[in-house]
RNA sequence: GGAGAGGUGGCCGAGUGGUCGAAGGCGCAGCACUGGAAAUGCUGUAUAGGGGCAACUCUAUCGAGGGUUCGAAUCCCUCCCUCUCCGCCA
């Protein structure tokens, strides 16, 4: 969420860094709402000072022997009454217009950081770095026509399970599935990331403390009955663990591993990626996810990523680190390194991890700080995925097939998988 | 789902109409005492917003929202949540 005073103070600011998104926002009337707000709350507290005076005055009266029906505390009474007729036409008034500011604050997206590069679409993302070298042979099978062959999914009864875009793993499928979130927690754990198993049904308070909320809400599965939705990406629960808390300066940074199964409803993505695990109604992810003081958000960012990128190493998989263009960033980043794993059979890089950071605007949002002394201060968050498991997957399998048609397995995993190969049945 | 109890500061806990943002205790921080520590003593210790260069000051907040009153943590209404017992259940 945008700061207030900012919008007051500085709109030029806002309009000129959403601008850098491609966004054209005239913030005149925000911030006519923003002062009106503010000089409402300035007469109501004068007209409310008055009236406890006038309260108090009373009461010392009354009890200095004053006659409680006598002219003298009747006058005061009315003075009472007239104010109280005051303040309550004001503060209806200021509820209206705060909410209402409210409203329009919590649709905007983070500004961009300095740092990250202008650009209109993913067409201006910045390619970092490359790492490991990517398996370029003709006759390559993708990794659902692999999964298919090897019998480690099932798309077709997912349907009738539930609908398309669901998978159910099968045998050395799900059995991979399941050593891959173990291979990932492990591994950050090893790295100072606290473990954490949230809940998977959200309330709407998270999604908005994470930003899902207001403006994305046909994004989510909701609960009929219930203010409860399901989580998109456990960033959300792992958000809202602080929310609304103090955090200690000596206990930053938090950090912590969350593994979560993640739902989204891909609203507006006929027809892109049907086959295979690369976008799913429903899918396991291992997310890293920290809260820093305000002043280390930069250097932490750095770390994230590489831990991200340190599962892809352990996995022997090759991919690149794209810092994401103004225009193609996400609502809630000011600053994104996305990872993109090298898919052989598709030939292609896609997507395994997005490394944020937020800034303040999670923490605003979600009223998260921490305390220095006497001044309050909100606290960084920073989110990367630590992977997206099918999507990691699907890059095991097809830069590990053999002309055999088994998938040979990184080391890394053997311990996890229980062998180094997957074999036809 | 049925029955009951309860929501006060970081925590415990007092407070049933009048300088109550709230006693007391614990915890925490600083100072004193000490060779050092313990113990002890003193002082300080909520959040948000507004104003002020600042010292500071004003307003709001005792689960949430309404109401009564000159004045509400305290009285009334509605809602939410938590806990205990029973039922059901992994």
């Amino acid at each position: 969420m945008l700061d207030q005073r900012l919008v007051r103070e500085n709109p030029e600011l806002i309009a000129t860094q959403l601008g850098r998104r491609g966004m054209d926002v005239d913030l005149s009337s925000l911030q006519e709402i923003a002062q009106h707000q503010r000089d409402l709350e300035q007469q109501r507290s004068t007209l409310q000072a008055e009236g406890n005076r006038i309260g108090k005055e009373v009461g010392l009266k009354i009890k200095g022997g004053a006659d409680p029906k006598g002219a003298e505390v009747a006058e005061l009474r009315q003075q009472g009454n007239a104010i109280k007729q005051k303040v309550s036409v004001l503060e209806d008034e200021e509820k209206q217009v705060a909410s209402k500011l409210k409203t329009q604050l919590l649709t905007f997206p983070n500004l961009p950081s300095a740092e990250c590069p202008d650009g209109k679409d993913e067409n201006d993302n910045i390619e970092v770095r490359r790492w490991g070298t990517p398996r370029e042979q003709e006759g390559l099978e993708e990794h659902w026509a692999i999964a298919d062959r090897l019998g480690l999914l099932d798309s077709e009864r997912s349907v009738r399970i539930a609908q398309s875009r669901f998978v159910t793993l099968f045998g050395q499928g799900a059995r991979l599935e399941r050593a891959l979130i173990n291979f990932m927690l492990d591994l950050h754990g090893g790295k100072g990331y606290r473990e954490v198993l949230p809940p998977v049904l959200v309330n709407s308070a998270s999604l908005t403390g994470s930003g899902q909320l207001p403006k994305f809400a046909e994004e989510s599965f909701r609960c009929a009955d219930d203010d409860l939705w399901l989580t998109p990406t456990a960033e959300v629960p792992v958000t809202s663990l602080h929310r609304d808390e103090i955090i200690p300066g000596a206990q930053l940074p938090l950090k912590y591993v969350a593994y979560s199964p993640c739902f989204r409803r891909e609203a507006g993505s006929y027809g892109r990626d049907t086959r295979g695990l690369i976008r799913l109604h429903q899918f396991n992810k291992v997310e890293l996810y920290w809260f820093v003081h305000p002043d280390h958000s930069e250097e932490a960012h750095a770390q994230i990523t590489a831990d991200a990128e340190a599962v892809l190493q352990a996995l022997e998989l090759p991919y690149r680190v794209l810092e994401l263009c103004t225009g193609d960033l996400g609502f809630s980043a000011s600053r994104t390194y996305d990872l993109e794993v090298w898919l052989a059979g598709a030939g292609a890089f896609r997507e395994i991890s997005s490394c944020s950071v937020c800034g303040d605007f999670q923490a605003r949002r979600s009223s998260i700080r921490t305390k220095e002394g006497k001044v309050t201060r909100l606290v960084h968050t920073l989110n990367g995925s630590g992977l997206a498991i099918g999507r990691t997957m699907a890059a095991l399998l097809e830069n590990g097939q053999q002309a055999d048609g088994s998938v040979l397995l990184p080391q890394a995993l053997v311990p996890y998988f229980g062998g180094d190969r997957i074999q036809p049945e």
